[in-house]
DNA sequence: GTCTATATAATGATAGAC
DNA sequence: GTCTATCATTATATAGAC
């Protein structure tokens, strides 16, 4: 019993779509539910309510409708109109985060598509990896970010850690006491994510300089920071 | 043409092993480079140099040799001999990063548990949250923490930061410009996050003020980290 | 314990009618 | 465009010899 709430897929009213389009959504539905391997061409059919061979038919092979799922999810993720990978995006998130359950398929496979070994992974990942280092760096001429001592290194983590929460949504959830994410747990990680990157967790900088101790390297200037012990 | 180098998975020394557990071995690996799904039992029986018939006859099935994986690491994994999740555990994180490609099937395989919706993933990523709002809790009380906004929100993203590079291993790494995350990369990244965790991101407070104000918050005190804008 | 040979089930894909 | 019926392939699992 999967329930359908494709609008946002489409981005067309409810339930105008030619069955290809029906067929497509219920895949990225399902492939991002159970992964693509689990999901059969025979229950994407189902879900989208035609036959099995109507679904070959419009997309040759179950690898084809895959591509297809890419294809369009990729496309909705660097629409012009909801941009979440520009700088300044935070008015397209807060958008997304308004009405988050119309998008939670699409950042379940998103997901899938980052954890699955493919190529397309390969390439989502690079461009948000992309998006962060120009970020940071314009971040920087700006006078906004802090001296790093690696800011390769630091854009490669956040990066990592910006994905991490679409990865494991379900467990973040978990954490969180709540059977799913949703645009208000989100928002309720807002603030204290951002004291985090901007305050930091610790009081001191005792592990910091524990850390360039044991690897033989000076910590970076803490001088500046009101951090030291 | 899978290479085997399974020491430390068996603990023991390299070739002396059971059929059984040679096989259980090269299924860890196997699972953990291509997931469940992706891999068969004759994929698993072929790398490990034996029948397919013999495989199912020492696991019952294949979800039986996956029950068999789960428990062998997990097993491994909560061994007090190298305890990565008790607080305090930095000697023997250094020592796992010391060999760290005999490690590297090991965290392979945790990324799949964690990823592919099982109620052993649940499990242990609860296992790490708990560890982690431990440790929080342990360095509030000793006074290293600074007064967070929201703790146990900070525990449940620290917890998903923490796995999310052994997910996401091979994208980290791209990032890194290799071609696989190395004990080496690892001790690199180990500065400039820990300066994260001290100093944060940000030269001052401008994005936290204006995420406050925009949900409506007050934003958490910052007049003692010498970081007003 | 380990194998060869085979049964059984599920899945991707095709053929052809409407 | 859409279906029913079916094929071909692959995968798990079994039977039984050694």
């Amino acid at each position: 019993m999967v329930e359908r709430t494709y609008s946002m897929l489409n981005m067309s009213s409810v339930s105008d779509l030619t069955a290809r389009a029906r067929v497509r959504d219920a895949a990225i539905d399902l492939f991002g539910r159970v992964g693509f391997e689990r999901a059969t061409v025979r229950d994407v059919a189902a879900a989208a309510e035609v036959s099995p061979a109507l679904v070959i038919h419009h997309f040759s092979s179950k690898d084809g409708l895959r591509e297809a799922c890419d294809a369009h999810v990729t496309s909705l993720l660097f629409d012009k109109k909801h941009d979440l990978l520009a700088p300044g995006a935070a008015a397209a998130i807060r958008a997304w985060l308004a009405d988050f359950d119309q998008f939670r398929p699409l950042l379940r496979y998103i997901g899938r598509m980052l954890i699955d070994g493919s190529e397309v992974g390969r390439d989502l990942f690079a461009a948000f990896h992309e998006g962060t280092r120009l970020m940071l760096d314009e971040q920087a001429e700006a006078g906004i970010l802090r001296d790093l001592p690696d800011r390769g290194a630091v854009a490669a983590y956040l990066t990592v850690f910006g994905l991490a929460p679409i990865i494991l949504q379900e467990h973040l959830a978990s954490a969180f006491g709540v059977a799913e994410m949703t645009g208000e747990v989100y928002r309720r990680s807002t603030l204290p994510l951002l004291d985090l990157y901007t305050n930091g967790l610790y009081a001191d900088d005792r592990f910091l300089r524990l850390a360039a101790e044991a690897i033989g390297e000076t910590p970076p200037g803490t001088a500046d920071t009101g951090k030291d012990s």
